[in-house]
RNA sequence: GGGCGAUUAGCUCAACGGCAGAGCUACAGACUCUUAAUCUGUUGGUUCGGGGUUCGAAUCCCCGAUCGCUCACCA
């Protein structure tokens, strides 16, 4: 059974499925893991006909704790520990530093069919939808406090009380403590030396918690959320998962304060991205924005969906990894199709239903695959009629869907050779000198390549074709095959064992170099 | 030092108590203009090591190794 709808099973009654993130800057490819997990448990869920909704909160009362490296340091600095909607946005187009950040995510979430309902932490304490569950944490401060030490072992003062006002002097929300509560109002000291990051005002004074005026400490947060969202699934990374890390601590205190049962949850596990191979300096890395411009939303769901979740994913966008991934995918397809041949209304295994829930409508969207490091490779050739080389290289002709899907998949190899793709991986013609790996060739190479050079030398037209033909017959003369002879030729031009078309290769450079060069091979010792 | 997770073919992963598998790579063939293409086939395993439970263990338990994450605050 696949994965999502194993827990979907596990299931009774009306589900809320609810994931939240803190829009502290530019969001990492990784925590698009957690936004995919969530939702396939909701589409499983739906599959199974359960009623079930999903959540997607945005914590911006969340502190600003640091400045982006790709920020100006000096402009944000002064907002450090204020809360994330209350920071000046760094762009055009958004209201809050919250509101750009969180923006910026939700059009990867659009682009991969990620749908849920969106909230805001702002609005909940604005609107006083949490004032209740403010007023009784203050009131069981202690309770709250005895969860912290038996389930971390993390020891609270006795007059500290789950709750951040916003100070009213300097707006800093991360350095204040509360340190009275009469029913009303708060006591609270924005403290000088609360925080590593940043320094409190020293301001004090009496203030209501209500109605916006500060937060609830992340934990303590999480359980009001649970409370009055109703939610009953949340996962969470495998950071927070941790015996005695901040789930279970916040578990502890729902159950304490509250009584009631934690969501279901289980810990998901991270992807590792291969740093070395990005490429910073060409200003693209491994945001969720940025691969999501690269790959095609359901092959970038299925990269995240058919690994189960307790297992790390490790990704980079290397040729190999990325070559990987369409390859898999087009076979799942192939796969797919072949069974829809077969039988009418096809019973999906496991690795179809990642394929299923890959896509971002509700059908399985079949095309007629065409290789992905083929066109790779056809895109270096230079002056090569990319549609035309398709046409003539696929089986069936291809109809508008089949179309849609290459023209993507030209688009992604085209991006990715421009800005993803290390020099080895690419194809390079040695134009100045005579590549090294030629001193291998053995003498009926050489030999071979004399030959070869004389007859293109002689050769009227210089066209595809016939040089294709020329380089061929010439190794049949030689009695030379053409394993060997084909080699030779590549390792002259390209320093490696193959390559595109030896023919439409030959015929997009100068014939009196190509003659030159093949002489100098053939010489040299 | 404590905790959690991982470790299966060269690589990426599947199998989760019932014959250890797939894709890629490699290798070998085929296609008598044949070159990053296509097709066929083959190789490849002490399932990290050691012990135990079981009729039967990659799977469950114990000991150990290696790797990753985590264990003040914040999230």
């Amino acid at each position: 059974m696949f994965w999502a709808d194993k827990i979907a099973a596990s299931t009774q009654g009306e589900q809320v499925v609810n994931d939240s993130k803190t829009p502290s800057g530019r969001v990492h490819v990784g925590s698009l893991r957690g936004v995919i997990v969530h939702d396939v448990i909701y589409r499983a869920l739906k599959r199974a006909e359960k009623p079930v909704k999903f959540l997607y909160g945005i914590d911006d009362y969340d502190a600003l704790d640091s400045v982006p490296n790709y920020l100006d340091r000096d402009k944000f600095v002064p907002y450090l520990g204020q809360p994330l909607c209350n920071v000046p946005s760094p762009g055009e187009g958004a209201s809050d530093y919250a509101k750009y950040y969180s923006s910026e995510f939700f059009e990867v979430f659009d682009n991969l069919g990620v749908r849920p309902q969106i909230y805001y932490l702002r609005d909940l304490y604005r609107e006083g939808k949490l004032n209740p569950y403010i007023d009784r944490f203050l009131q069981n401060a202690h309770l709250v406090r005895e969860a912290y030490k038996q389930v971390s072992n993390a020891d609270r003062a006795e007059n500290w009380y789950p709750f951040q006002v916003i100070c009213q002097h300097c707006g800093k929300i991360a350095t204040t403590v509360v340190s009275d509560y009469n029913g009303k109002e708060v006591f609270y000291t924005c403290k000088p030396d609360a925080m590593s990051y940043v320094e409190g005002c020293g301001g004090s004074g009496w203030v209501s918690p209500f109605d916006g005026n500060g937060k609830l400490p992340w934990k303590v947060e999480w359980v009001a959320k649970w409370d009055l969202l109703g939610v009953t699934i949340e996962l969470a990374g495998k950071d927070h998962s941790q015996k005695g890390g901040s789930r279970d601590v916040a578990n502890a205190i729902y159950r304490k304060v509250y009584g009631k049962k934690p969501p279901f949850h289980s810990p998901y596990e991270f992807i590792l991205v291969g740093g070395t191979k990005m490429s910073s300096s060409k200003g693209v890395g491994a945001s969720a924005k940025e691969i999501s411009e690269l790959l095609p939303p359901e092959l970038l769901r299925f990269l995240m969906l058919r690994t189960q979740p307790k297992t790390a994913i490790n990704f980079s966008p290397n040729y190999e990894t990325i070559t990987r991934l369409f390859r898999d995918y087009d076979t799942a397809i192939e796969k797919y199709e072949k069974l829809l041949a077969s039988e009418e209304n096809p019973q999906l295994s496991k690795d179809l239903l990642a394929l299923y829930y890959s896509q971002v409508g509700d059908a399985i969207r079949t095309y007629q695959p065409f290789d992905f490091s083929t066109l790779i490779s056809l895109l270096q050739v230079p002056h090569l009629d990319i549609k035309a080389e398709v046409e003539k290289r696929s089986e069936q002709p291809l109809d508008k869907t089949d179309w849609e899907v290459v023209n993507e998949r030209i688009r992604v190899a085209q991006k990715w050779l421009d800005d993803y793709a290390d020099p080895e991986e690419k194809l390079v013609l040695y134009f100045d000198e005579i590549p090294e790996s030629t001193g291998d060739l053995e003498v009926e190479q050489r030999q071979y390549l004399s030959q070869l050079a004389d007859n293109l030398e002689n050769l009227e037209d210089w066209e595809g074709e016939a040089l294709q033909t020329e380089i061929f017959s010439t190794s049949k003369a030689l009695g030379l095959a053409p394993k060997k002879a084909f080699p030779a030729v590549y390792r002259s031009f390209l320093g490696k064992e193959r390559g595109p078309k030896a023919g439409n290769l030959l015929s997009y450079l100068e014939k009196s170099f190509v003659v030159k060069r093949l002489r100098d091979v053939a010489i040299a010792a």
